[in-house]
DNA sequence: TGTACATCAGTGAACGCGCGTTCACTGATGTAC
DNA sequence: TGTACATCAGTGAACGCGCGTTCACTGATGTAC
């Protein structure tokens, strides 16, 4: 809590400065350091001295810039959550069947694997994709989930369990795409499995299933 | 490689020394304050101070029996790992049925999470559960899915993926039970109803699905 | 059973280095007039 | 547009401490006779 001081009001209080390019251009260097080498090995066994050195900037410059080593990583793995949140959204954006947005997450989440390996590791080492229903990055998933059962889409099953069934499959399947690295067609396959065994776990339609995984794996 | 010396063959070259009681007390000490240590923080964050002062023993006493923290570390997790295959061993010896066995390991794995949550802990963060099908905790399931496949128990789609979707499940359960701390009959609705759902995934017969899924409820 | 000796295991002080963080200084960028 | 000044951001040497590992020593355990 900030006591009020005559004349605060006058500060700028949110967003006071734009940073300078200079200080954006370190910052960033110094976050793409941290992407490759949090896809290597956990943050603990990254020391500052080899972030700044594949950076190209001075140690001190490190601490211009993030508070401590935490507020770095978290600071990583915040922007790639937010990242995969807006393709998600992005590619949901025009559709309505819960059951397709579900698969939509998972399919793009598999293209995110894909496309993205490193952040995609930074990402499932974060455990940012935990249990919880209330991680930002569930908070679709348990919409539609909700939607689904509304619409009888799925079976009763699926109201206790059905968000943290459709989780585990997302985790285990963008695991599995990073260790295997697998060509598209492969790829394809994967998903069009997961889908297929997933939403017919849900309780959906098997007909509607495979139409579903058909588009998804078509789409990847 | 050692070269072969004269007289070498006559040392007892396996398992050559009982370890004096006092040195397995001491070791089983440090083992144990590993286990109480590793379910609050990773390996990493532990320094050996903080292992020897919770055993109560000497620092010096810690390297006379591990090389280093790394194999300290995994020889704490590979005792874990050993417990939970005997038990899901154990508990599927008497069964046949290969839905019935792969929905064991899912119970055994659930009922292990509530006992020993600190152990269970140590085996999830330690990446033990990869997406490797030949890692040694996956080899039961493995087999069983081959055989739930040759006869026609479970869809095709489980041939390239069924093993991925069922480690998948087993890990999100074990992993929120844990976060939860559900109590029993909570435990329960939990993993029938990953039961069920993961069962109609592999594409079982439904009403044996319900039927092992409620089986599997009441012997947690 | 008793004594002498060898080996094993425990102890904790000491070492040293890796690494996070600080800081005084310098050069670059932005602003006022 | 030019000059003077203020602030911002970069730099890298220096600091210091936490922590893994070593080691000389001591006491306990086991063995031979």
């Amino acid at each position: 809590m900030v006591k009020y001081q005559p004349g605060m009001a006058s500060l700028p209080v949110v967003s006071p400065r734009t940073p300078s390019p200079r200080a954006a251009r370190t910052r960033s260097a110094l976050i793409a350091a941290g992407f490759d080498l949090l896809a290597e090995k956990p943050i603990d066994a990254i020391p500052i001295d080899e972030v700044v050195a594949r950076a190209g900037v001075a140690k001190g410059s490190f601490f211009n810039h993030f508070s401590d080593k935490p507020a770095f990583s978290s600071a990583i793995t915040e922007e790639v959550r937010q990242e995969l949140e807006e393709r998600i959204a992005a590619a949901n954006a025009g559709l309505a069947d819960p059951l397709a947005r579900i698969a939509g997450g998972l399919r793009v989440g598999a293209a995110f694997a894909l496309a993205q390996p490193k952040r995609t590791v930074v990402l499932l080492r974060s455990h940012a994709s935990t249990t919880l229903r209330s991680h930002p990055l569930n908070r679709g998933l348990v919409h539609d989930m909700e939607a689904a059962l509304a619409a009888g889409l799925v079976r009763e099953e699926a109201r206790a369990g059905g968000v943290l069934y459709w989780l585990g499959l997302c985790q285990i399947l963008l695991a599995n795409l990073i260790e295997e690295r697998p060509g598209l067609e492969a790829a394809r396959a994967a998903l069009s499995a997961m889908l297929i065994m997933g939403l017919n776990g849900l309780g959906a339609d098997p007909a509607r299933a495979k139409a579903i995984a058909h588009e998804a794996a078509a789409a990847l």
